[in-house]
DNA sequence: GCCAACGTTGGC
DNA sequence: GCCAACGTTGGC
């Protein structure tokens, strides 16, 4: 089993939307960026579990622990002319975008935020991509070790 | 294949 | 709202 963490701006879908959404499950669509549709794609697995970071907001951080229920398949909203992500360049044939089915497994106590991960980058969390100077990824993997330190900050 | 222009991300 | 970083696009 795999260990992610996966941004979202929370005022467009957050910890709350997910909690609210049936089953508290939901599509990770409107990825547009080729590195992470690989991972989408290639290498995201039922089971994995997730981080779901809070970005451009008052606070960004690490808000809840998401698992991976459907592993990679074409996302649609990529083939709809009306939709904000629709890319015209997608072909249904043989689809560019990809996205993953999460759901959420426990929000965290608190958020844990970026300025505190930050405060372990040169030590508990050395590698952490997120904390990798200009880093824009809105998906990246995690090691084993990096998840459980996060876990005992919370 | 280079690289300038442009758009997006995301912390601050 | 600013702006640095970085990915993508497209002319050459």
């Amino acid at each position: 089993m795999r260990y992610w963490l996966m941004k979202t701006e929370p005022a467009t879908f957050g910890v709350e939307h997910l909690a609210a959404a049936p089953r508290r499950s939901s599509p990770w669509d409107g990825v547009r960026n080729f590195q992470a549709r690989n991972m989408l794609r290639d290498e995201m697995q039922r089971g994995d579990e997730a981080f779901l970071y809070h970005s451009s907001c008052a606070v960004p951080g690490i808000a809840a622990i998401m698992r991976i229920v459907k592993p990679g398949y074409p996302d649609a909203t990529a083939f709809d002319r009306r939709h904000h992500h629709y890319d015209a360049d997608s072909d249904p044939k043989n689809p560019r975008w990809f996205m993953v089915d999460v759901q959420l497994k426990r929000p965290l106590a608190r958020v844990i935020p970026l300025e505190e991960l930050r405060a372990f980058a040169a030590r508990e969390l050395k590698g952490m991509v997120l904390l990798r100077p200009g880093n824009r990824l809105s998906i990246t993997p995690l090691e084993a070790a990096h998840w459980k330190f996060i876990l005992t900050l919370e």
